[in-house]
DNA sequence: TTAATATTCAACCAATAAGTTGAATTACTA
DNA sequence: TAGTAATTCAACTTATTGGTTGAATATTAA
């Protein structure tokens, strides 16, 4: 039930200006819902929703404290999205290197005798 | 025009499985709508709408060869996602570090000699 | 020229997202 | 106890998403 981590639910509620501002207000410490919806010119209730959305992605945890609900930022689904995008980033620059060799394999090839390829005409 | 790089188009574009697996193919060359079609159970048309997206958040770009369209991946909008990203996780570490050292101040003041400064009662 | 291939465009549908307002719940405070 | 504060719940609206099918557009091949 602990709505388990998943990069689906944590790109989903990161790519949301409002929500990244929450967040980024969260990783400088605790806050109440009526805190973080201050700074927007929406309502108390969208943002609430807005925290439902982080908290299903674990971004944030929430703590009662009498009627109060406090929120804290989480950062584990944050590590995991980076791991998914350095993991591309060392595909596409594998690859890029791979690219580069079989390129210098083919200029020893081809600089030293003459006529090997080409569309000639 | 470009459709200028946008952290929420690019999260946004991330933020779904299919489109995930189609960068991570086109992470290693470029391929036609065709095959990057291929593994899925979908039909041509939303892999091909998948792609638009992709491209709207730059994160492929478009060649057309004759009635081929050759697809590659482009890591730009990645980079910034991580930078975004990191900056949170550094906001988080400092905060914890910054929390460890008051703490650590506080040790210091309560357990051996005590009467430097402090609230006191 | 005709047929097949590669791809998009257009219209549609169901589900979800993002916001609203108003009412309900729970916990403090005077 | 009565009122107010902090928050969610419920219902509703509008826009977007992710998928479908069928037709249109180019390009290549017979």
């Amino acid at each position: 039930m602990t709505a388990q981590l998943n990069l689906d639910d944590t790109l989903a509620a990161l790519a949301d200006p409002t929500r990244r501002a929450i967040l980024q207000r969260l990783s400088e410490g605790e806050a109440r819902v009526t805190d973080l919806a201050q700074p927007f010119a929406m309502s108390l209730n969208a943002v609430s929703k807005h925290i439902r959305v982080l908290e299903r992605a674990c971004l944030v945890r929430r703590r009662r404290a009498g009627r109060e609900h406090l929120l804290s930022f989480n950062h584990q689904p944050l590590d995991e999205a980076v791991t998914w995008i350095e993991a591309q980033r060392a595909l596409w620059t594998a690859r890029l290197g791979a690219l580069d060799a079989l390129l210098q394999a083919e200029d020893r090839v081809a600089s030293p005798s003459a006529e090997t390829k080409g569309p000639a005409r």
